[in-house]
DNA sequence: AAACGATTTTGACTTATGTCAAAAAAGTCG
DNA sequence: CGACTTTTTTGACATAAGTCAAAATCGTTT
Protein backbone atom coordinates (compact mmCIF):
# COMPACT_ATOMS: atom_id res chain seq x y z
CA UNK A 1 0.00 0.00 0.00
CA UNK A 2 0.98 3.80 -0.72
CA UNK A 3 2.78 5.45 1.84
CA UNK A 4 0.12 8.21 1.94
CA UNK A 5 -3.04 6.09 1.22
CA UNK A 6 -1.03 4.68 4.81
CA UNK A 7 -0.91 7.87 6.47
CA UNK A 8 -4.71 8.64 5.60
CA UNK A 9 -6.29 5.20 7.45
CA UNK A 10 -4.55 6.39 10.42
CA UNK A 11 -7.03 9.33 10.75
CA UNK A 12 -9.90 6.99 10.34
CA UNK A 13 -11.74 4.77 8.36
CA UNK A 14 -11.20 4.79 4.17
CA UNK A 15 -13.98 2.62 2.91
CA UNK A 16 -12.54 -0.15 -0.02
CA UNK A 17 -14.34 2.40 -2.93
CA UNK A 18 -12.86 5.69 -1.79
CA UNK A 19 -9.68 4.27 -1.61
CA UNK A 20 -9.12 2.62 -4.60
CA UNK A 21 -10.47 5.78 -6.05
CA UNK A 22 -7.88 7.74 -4.02
CA UNK A 23 -5.19 5.49 -5.12
CA UNK A 24 -5.64 6.70 -9.04
CA UNK A 25 -5.37 10.53 -7.78
CA UNK A 26 -1.69 9.41 -5.97
CA UNK A 27 1.59 10.31 -7.75
CA UNK A 28 5.10 9.39 -7.28
CA UNK A 29 7.91 11.52 -7.39
CA UNK A 30 12.01 11.57 -6.89
CA UNK A 31 13.14 15.31 -6.28
CA UNK A 32 16.90 16.35 -6.44
CA UNK A 33 18.20 18.15 -3.23
CA UNK A 34 17.37 21.90 -3.53
CA UNK A 35 14.48 20.65 -5.85
CA UNK A 36 11.11 22.25 -5.35
CA UNK A 37 7.98 20.86 -4.31
CA UNK A 38 6.11 23.89 -4.39
CA UNK A 39 7.05 28.01 -4.60
CA UNK A 40 5.54 30.70 -2.90
CA UNK A 41 3.03 32.10 -5.47
CA UNK A 42 1.71 29.18 -7.15
CA UNK A 43 -1.89 27.89 -6.29
CA UNK A 44 -1.04 24.23 -7.12
CA UNK A 45 -0.20 22.57 -4.30
CA UNK A 46 -0.94 19.16 -2.48
CA UNK A 47 -0.27 16.65 0.39
CA UNK A 48 2.30 14.62 -0.13
CA UNK A 49 4.63 12.05 2.30
CA UNK A 50 8.15 11.11 1.78
CA UNK A 51 9.07 7.87 1.84
CA UNK A 52 12.76 8.71 2.01
CA UNK A 53 14.24 12.50 2.56
CA UNK A 54 14.17 15.60 3.77
CA UNK A 55 11.76 18.64 2.94
CA UNK A 56 11.59 22.43 4.57
CA UNK A 57 9.23 24.91 4.16
CA UNK A 58 9.94 28.66 4.24
CA UNK A 59 9.05 32.49 3.40
CA UNK A 60 10.91 35.30 2.30
CA UNK A 61 10.25 38.33 5.42
CA UNK A 62 12.84 41.48 4.40
CA UNK A 63 14.90 39.43 2.32
CA UNK A 64 15.62 36.36 4.65
CA UNK A 65 14.54 32.83 4.27
CA UNK A 66 12.26 32.09 7.36
CA UNK A 67 12.09 28.21 7.56
CA UNK A 68 8.44 26.83 9.23
CA UNK A 69 9.01 23.77 9.18
CA UNK A 70 10.92 20.43 8.36
CA UNK A 71 9.62 17.45 7.36
CA UNK A 72 10.57 13.90 7.81
CA UNK A 73 9.72 10.20 6.39
CA UNK A 74 6.32 9.10 7.17
CA UNK A 75 4.13 12.41 8.25
CA UNK A 76 1.79 14.13 6.28
CA UNK A 77 3.36 17.74 4.78
CA UNK A 78 2.02 20.20 2.93
CA UNK A 79 0.54 23.57 3.01
CA UNK A 80 -2.68 24.49 4.35
CA UNK A 81 -3.42 28.04 2.51
CA UNK A 82 -3.32 27.07 -1.19
CA UNK A 83 -5.20 24.08 0.45
CA UNK A 84 -7.52 26.00 2.02
CA UNK A 85 -8.19 29.13 0.13
CA UNK A 86 -6.95 28.33 -3.06
CA UNK A 87 -4.99 30.99 -2.86
CA UNK A 88 -1.21 31.62 -3.51
CA UNK A 89 0.71 29.41 -1.58
CA UNK A 90 2.66 32.11 1.31
CA UNK A 91 5.65 29.78 1.69
CA UNK A 92 7.61 27.44 -0.41
CA UNK A 93 8.49 24.04 -0.22
CA UNK A 94 12.21 22.37 -0.92
CA UNK A 95 13.92 19.09 -0.66
CA UNK A 96 16.92 19.34 1.63
CA UNK A 97 17.81 16.04 1.04
CA UNK A 98 16.86 13.81 -2.31
CA UNK A 99 13.66 12.60 -1.72
CA UNK A 100 11.16 10.31 -2.83
CA UNK A 101 7.25 11.43 -2.23
CA UNK A 102 3.95 10.47 -2.77
CA UNK A 103 1.03 13.22 -3.49
CA UNK A 104 -2.16 14.36 -4.35
CA UNK A 105 -2.74 17.48 -5.43
CA UNK A 106 -5.03 19.86 -3.63
CA UNK A 107 -7.52 20.36 -6.91
CA UNK A 108 -8.25 16.21 -7.02
CA UNK A 109 -8.21 15.99 -2.86
CA UNK A 110 -10.58 19.02 -2.76
CA UNK A 111 -12.64 16.91 -5.42
CA UNK A 112 -12.92 13.83 -2.85
CA UNK A 113 -13.57 16.10 -0.27
CA UNK A 114 -16.43 17.23 -2.09
CA UNK A 115 -17.27 13.99 -3.19
CA UNK A 116 -16.62 11.87 -0.04
CA UNK A 117 -18.01 13.08 2.98
CA UNK A 118 -15.78 9.84 4.64
CA UNK A 119 -13.21 11.94 3.65
CA UNK A 120 -13.61 15.08 5.92
CA UNK A 121 -13.39 12.87 8.59
CA UNK A 122 -9.65 12.24 7.87
CA UNK A 123 -9.26 15.78 6.56
CA UNK A 124 -10.70 17.03 9.64
CA UNK A 125 -8.54 14.81 12.34
CA UNK A 126 -5.41 15.99 10.29
CA UNK A 127 -5.81 19.43 10.57
CA UNK A 128 -7.11 19.26 14.22
CA UNK A 129 -3.89 17.41 14.41
CA UNK A 130 -1.61 19.37 12.83
CA UNK A 131 -3.24 22.48 15.44
CA UNK A 132 -1.98 21.10 18.46
CA UNK A 133 1.24 20.44 16.85
CA UNK A 134 1.06 24.55 15.93
CA UNK A 135 -0.19 25.33 19.53
CA UNK A 136 3.16 23.83 20.71
CA UNK A 137 5.87 25.53 18.58
CA UNK A 138 4.02 29.24 19.42
CA UNK A 139 3.74 28.16 23.25
CA UNK A 140 7.64 27.51 22.72
CA UNK A 141 8.13 30.64 20.44
CA UNK A 142 6.02 32.43 23.23
CA UNK A 143 7.77 31.65 26.58
CA UNK A 144 11.37 30.05 25.97
CA UNK A 145 14.46 31.52 25.39
CA UNK A 146 16.89 30.17 22.64
CA UNK A 147 18.68 27.61 24.66
CA UNK A 148 15.18 26.36 25.35
CA UNK A 149 13.45 26.14 21.87
CA UNK A 150 16.84 24.63 20.56
CA UNK A 151 16.29 21.32 23.34
CA UNK A 152 12.66 21.27 22.86
CA UNK A 153 13.76 20.73 18.57
CA UNK A 154 16.73 18.01 19.83
CA UNK A 155 13.34 16.24 21.92
CA UNK A 156 10.74 16.19 19.22
CA UNK A 157 12.72 16.19 16.31
CA UNK A 158 15.94 14.06 17.70
CA UNK A 159 17.38 14.06 14.02
CA UNK A 160 17.05 17.57 13.14
CA UNK A 161 21.00 18.59 14.12
CA UNK A 162 22.04 15.56 12.22
CA UNK A 163 20.55 16.39 9.11
CA UNK A 164 19.75 19.91 8.30
CA UNK A 165 22.17 22.21 8.59
CA UNK A 166 23.07 25.04 11.52
CA UNK A 167 21.86 28.31 9.32
CA UNK A 168 18.37 26.18 8.64
CA UNK A 169 17.99 25.15 12.36
CA UNK A 170 18.39 28.81 13.60
CA UNK A 171 16.52 30.25 11.37
CA UNK A 172 13.46 27.84 12.29
CA UNK A 173 14.45 28.63 15.94
CA UNK A 174 14.03 32.44 15.39
CA UNK A 175 17.47 33.04 16.15
CA UNK A 176 20.94 33.75 14.47
CA UNK A 177 23.47 31.57 13.39
CA UNK A 178 25.90 33.17 15.15
CA UNK A 179 23.53 32.35 18.83
CA UNK A 180 22.96 28.97 17.80
CA UNK A 181 26.73 28.24 17.65
CA UNK A 182 27.19 29.53 20.86
CA UNK A 183 24.39 27.21 22.19
CA UNK A 184 25.91 24.47 20.99
CA UNK A 185 29.61 25.11 21.97
CA UNK A 186 28.08 24.28 25.51
CA UNK B 1 -30.92 31.49 14.13
CA UNK B 2 -28.17 31.46 17.34
CA UNK B 3 -24.81 32.18 16.02
CA UNK B 4 -23.28 28.88 16.60
CA UNK B 5 -25.23 27.30 13.70
CA UNK B 6 -24.83 30.61 12.13
CA UNK B 7 -21.30 30.83 12.37
CA UNK B 8 -21.09 26.67 11.11
CA UNK B 9 -23.08 27.17 8.19
CA UNK B 10 -20.60 30.02 7.02
CA UNK B 11 -17.80 26.68 6.63
CA UNK B 12 -20.24 24.69 4.70
CA UNK B 13 -23.89 23.42 3.79
CA UNK B 14 -25.79 21.98 6.45
CA UNK B 15 -29.18 20.02 5.74
CA UNK B 16 -32.25 21.19 7.73
CA UNK B 17 -32.50 17.80 9.25
CA UNK B 18 -29.09 18.12 10.31
CA UNK B 19 -29.07 21.80 11.38
CA UNK B 20 -32.42 21.05 13.74
CA UNK B 21 -30.39 17.48 15.44
CA UNK B 22 -27.58 19.87 16.02
CA UNK B 23 -29.96 22.84 17.45
CA UNK B 24 -30.98 21.06 20.16
CA UNK B 25 -27.66 20.25 21.48
CA UNK B 26 -26.48 24.05 21.24
CA UNK B 27 -27.03 25.91 24.85
CA UNK B 28 -27.08 29.08 25.43
CA UNK B 29 -25.45 30.46 29.20
CA UNK B 30 -24.35 33.61 30.87
CA UNK B 31 -21.19 33.92 32.75
CA UNK B 32 -19.48 36.54 35.00
CA UNK B 33 -16.00 38.19 34.78
CA UNK B 34 -13.63 35.76 35.91
CA UNK B 35 -15.58 32.85 35.50
CA UNK B 36 -14.27 29.96 33.26
CA UNK B 37 -15.74 28.04 30.15
CA UNK B 38 -13.28 25.24 30.95
CA UNK B 39 -10.37 24.88 32.97
CA UNK B 40 -6.73 23.44 32.45
CA UNK B 41 -7.34 19.10 33.42
CA UNK B 42 -10.74 19.10 32.34
CA UNK B 43 -11.53 16.67 29.80
CA UNK B 44 -15.26 17.86 28.90
CA UNK B 45 -14.89 20.95 27.01
CA UNK B 46 -16.72 22.34 23.58
CA UNK B 47 -17.11 24.65 20.86
CA UNK B 48 -18.39 28.26 21.73
CA UNK B 49 -19.59 31.35 20.19
CA UNK B 50 -20.18 34.83 22.14
CA UNK B 51 -22.88 37.03 21.66
CA UNK B 52 -21.69 39.76 23.72
CA UNK B 53 -18.47 39.41 26.17
CA UNK B 54 -14.64 38.58 25.64
CA UNK B 55 -12.72 35.49 26.84
CA UNK B 56 -9.07 34.56 26.85
CA UNK B 57 -7.28 31.17 27.11
CA UNK B 58 -4.20 30.42 29.39
CA UNK B 59 -2.15 28.38 30.51
CA UNK B 60 0.11 27.97 33.76
CA UNK B 61 4.17 27.41 32.60
CA UNK B 62 6.55 27.99 35.26
CA UNK B 63 4.27 29.26 37.98
CA UNK B 64 3.04 32.10 35.79
CA UNK B 65 0.23 32.57 32.98
CA UNK B 66 0.52 32.24 29.48
CA UNK B 67 -2.29 33.85 27.35
CA UNK B 68 -2.57 31.94 24.20
CA UNK B 69 -5.78 33.80 22.64
CA UNK B 70 -8.04 36.13 23.09
CA UNK B 71 -11.70 35.53 22.14
CA UNK B 72 -14.10 38.35 21.02
CA UNK B 73 -17.84 38.40 19.29
CA UNK B 74 -18.68 36.03 16.35
CA UNK B 75 -15.82 34.22 16.51
CA UNK B 76 -15.93 29.96 16.48
CA UNK B 77 -13.73 29.25 19.87
CA UNK B 78 -13.07 26.24 21.89
CA UNK B 79 -9.85 24.01 22.86
CA UNK B 80 -8.69 21.88 19.64
CA UNK B 81 -6.50 19.08 22.51
CA UNK B 82 -9.93 18.31 24.50
CA UNK B 83 -11.61 18.06 21.39
CA UNK B 84 -9.82 16.10 19.51
CA UNK B 85 -7.78 13.88 21.57
CA UNK B 86 -10.37 13.59 24.60
CA UNK B 87 -7.36 14.49 26.95
CA UNK B 88 -7.21 16.77 29.69
CA UNK B 89 -7.33 20.68 28.68
CA UNK B 90 -3.88 21.66 28.54
CA UNK B 91 -5.25 25.75 28.63
CA UNK B 92 -8.08 27.22 30.83
CA UNK B 93 -10.57 29.48 29.29
CA UNK B 94 -11.81 32.17 31.13
CA UNK B 95 -14.41 34.93 30.48
CA UNK B 96 -12.70 38.75 31.33
CA UNK B 97 -15.65 40.42 30.64
CA UNK B 98 -19.36 38.75 31.74
CA UNK B 99 -20.34 36.89 28.70
CA UNK B 100 -23.12 35.84 27.13
CA UNK B 101 -22.10 32.48 24.75
CA UNK B 102 -23.52 29.80 22.56
CA UNK B 103 -22.32 26.32 23.09
CA UNK B 104 -22.11 22.57 21.78
CA UNK B 105 -20.20 19.79 24.03
CA UNK B 106 -17.02 17.91 22.62
CA UNK B 107 -18.94 14.94 23.24
CA UNK B 108 -21.62 16.11 21.19
CA UNK B 109 -19.72 17.58 18.44
CA UNK B 110 -17.98 14.42 17.99
CA UNK B 111 -20.73 12.55 18.29
CA UNK B 112 -22.80 14.14 15.13
CA UNK B 113 -19.06 14.45 13.20
CA UNK B 114 -19.76 10.07 13.66
CA UNK B 115 -22.99 10.91 13.23
CA UNK B 116 -23.44 12.96 10.05
CA UNK B 117 -20.09 12.95 7.67
CA UNK B 118 -21.36 16.33 5.81
CA UNK B 119 -20.84 17.94 9.54
CA UNK B 120 -17.12 16.85 8.98
CA UNK B 121 -16.65 19.41 6.42
CA UNK B 122 -17.63 22.41 8.72
CA UNK B 123 -15.01 21.24 10.92
CA UNK B 124 -12.21 20.35 8.52
CA UNK B 125 -12.26 23.44 7.16
CA UNK B 126 -12.63 25.29 11.12
CA UNK B 127 -9.37 23.70 11.62
CA UNK B 128 -7.84 24.14 8.39
CA UNK B 129 -8.71 28.24 8.95
CA UNK B 130 -7.64 28.35 12.43
CA UNK B 131 -4.20 26.85 11.08
CA UNK B 132 -3.63 29.49 9.08
CA UNK B 133 -3.91 31.68 11.88
CA UNK B 134 -1.89 29.66 13.65
CA UNK B 135 1.16 29.75 11.57
CA UNK B 136 0.82 33.65 11.13
CA UNK B 137 1.07 33.93 14.75
CA UNK B 138 3.69 31.72 14.60
CA UNK B 139 5.28 34.19 12.31
CA UNK B 140 4.91 36.98 14.02
CA UNK B 141 6.77 35.11 17.47
CA UNK B 142 9.56 33.84 14.90
CA UNK B 143 10.58 37.18 12.89
CA UNK B 144 9.47 40.20 14.49
CA UNK B 145 10.51 42.07 17.92
CA UNK B 146 8.29 43.24 20.48
CA UNK B 147 7.02 46.35 18.91
CA UNK B 148 6.60 44.79 16.02
CA UNK B 149 3.98 42.25 17.32
CA UNK B 150 2.62 44.45 19.14
CA UNK B 151 1.91 46.63 15.90
CA UNK B 152 0.47 43.11 14.87
CA UNK B 153 -1.98 42.86 17.48
CA UNK B 154 -2.97 46.42 16.71
CA UNK B 155 -3.75 45.24 13.27
CA UNK B 156 -5.73 42.69 13.62
CA UNK B 157 -7.48 42.79 16.88
CA UNK B 158 -7.78 46.80 17.28
CA UNK B 159 -9.91 46.47 20.07
CA UNK B 160 -7.59 44.23 22.09
CA UNK B 161 -6.15 47.44 23.46
CA UNK B 162 -9.44 48.86 24.50
CA UNK B 163 -10.61 45.94 26.73
CA UNK B 164 -8.03 43.63 27.51
CA UNK B 165 -5.41 44.77 30.31
CA UNK B 166 -1.97 45.80 29.68
CA UNK B 167 -0.66 42.36 31.47
CA UNK B 168 -2.54 40.06 29.29
CA UNK B 169 -2.02 41.58 26.38
CA UNK B 170 2.57 41.85 27.43
CA UNK B 171 1.60 37.79 28.22
CA UNK B 172 0.25 37.22 25.15
CA UNK B 173 3.09 39.43 23.18
CA UNK B 174 5.74 36.98 25.10
CA UNK B 175 7.20 40.13 26.52
CA UNK B 176 7.09 41.48 30.44
CA UNK B 177 4.01 44.48 31.17
CA UNK B 178 7.36 46.75 31.62
CA UNK B 179 8.14 46.15 28.26
CA UNK B 180 4.62 46.98 27.28
CA UNK B 181 4.40 49.75 28.98
CA UNK B 182 7.35 51.48 27.57
CA UNK B 183 6.62 49.98 23.57
CA UNK B 184 2.89 52.19 24.37
CA UNK B 185 4.49 55.39 26.02
CA UNK B 186 5.93 56.02 22.37
C1' DA C 1 -14.65 61.48 49.41
C1' DA C 2 -11.49 58.03 51.63
C1' DA C 3 -9.37 53.65 51.63
C1' DC C 4 -7.97 49.67 49.63
C1' DG C 5 -6.23 46.64 46.09
C1' DA C 6 -4.85 45.96 41.48
C1' DT C 7 -2.57 47.70 37.50
C1' DT C 8 0.69 50.55 35.20
C1' DT C 9 4.70 53.37 34.97
C1' DT C 10 9.38 54.65 35.92
C1' DG C 11 14.37 54.15 36.96
C1' DA C 12 18.64 51.60 37.55
C1' DC C 13 20.80 47.77 36.38
C1' DT C 14 21.57 42.91 34.27
C1' DT C 15 21.32 39.53 30.76
C1' DA C 16 20.25 37.60 26.27
C1' DT C 17 20.64 38.06 21.71
C1' DG C 18 21.87 40.62 17.43
C1' DT C 19 25.36 42.72 14.27
C1' DC C 20 29.43 42.89 11.73
C1' DA C 21 33.82 41.28 10.34
C1' DA C 22 37.21 37.95 10.09
C1' DA C 23 39.07 33.35 10.69
C1' DA C 24 38.45 28.42 10.72
C1' DA C 25 36.32 24.31 9.24
C1' DA C 26 33.73 21.51 6.26
C1' DG C 27 31.90 20.28 1.90
C1' DT C 28 32.19 20.05 -3.30
C1' DC C 29 34.06 19.37 -7.65
C1' DG C 30 37.38 19.08 -11.36
C1' DC D 1 44.76 16.07 -4.09
C1' DG D 2 44.05 21.07 -4.45
C1' DA D 3 41.09 25.02 -5.38
C1' DC D 4 36.96 26.93 -4.46
C1' DT D 5 32.58 27.73 -2.17
C1' DT D 6 29.68 27.37 1.68
C1' DT D 7 28.98 26.89 6.46
C1' DT D 8 30.37 27.45 11.09
C1' DT D 9 32.94 29.58 14.69
C1' DT D 10 34.97 33.36 17.17
C1' DG D 11 35.57 38.07 18.99
C1' DA D 12 34.25 42.81 19.95
C1' DC D 13 30.64 45.57 20.44
C1' DA D 14 25.58 47.32 20.17
C1' DT D 15 20.83 46.81 21.20
C1' DA D 16 16.60 44.73 22.92
C1' DA D 17 14.37 43.04 26.53
C1' DG D 18 14.24 41.23 31.41
C1' DT D 19 14.48 41.97 36.54
C1' DC D 20 13.57 44.17 40.71
C1' DA D 21 11.87 47.77 43.50
C1' DA D 22 9.38 51.80 44.19
C1' DA D 23 6.12 55.28 42.88
C1' DA D 24 2.08 56.64 40.41
C1' DT D 25 -2.35 55.77 38.61
C1' DC D 26 -6.70 53.66 38.21
C1' DG D 27 -10.90 51.16 39.87
C1' DT D 28 -13.86 49.59 43.20
C1' DT D 29 -16.19 49.63 47.45
C1' DT D 30 -17.75 51.71 51.53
Amino acid sequence: MDPLIKKFKEYGNLPPEIENELSKHIKSQTKQKGDFFLKQGQIVSGLFVIEIGLVRSYHIKDEREINSWFGFENIILGSVMPLFYDQPAYESIQFLETSTYYYISSKDLNMLYKKHHEMNTIGRKMAEEYCVILEQRISSLQTENAEQRYNSLLKFQPDATQRISLGHIASYLGITKETLSRIRKK
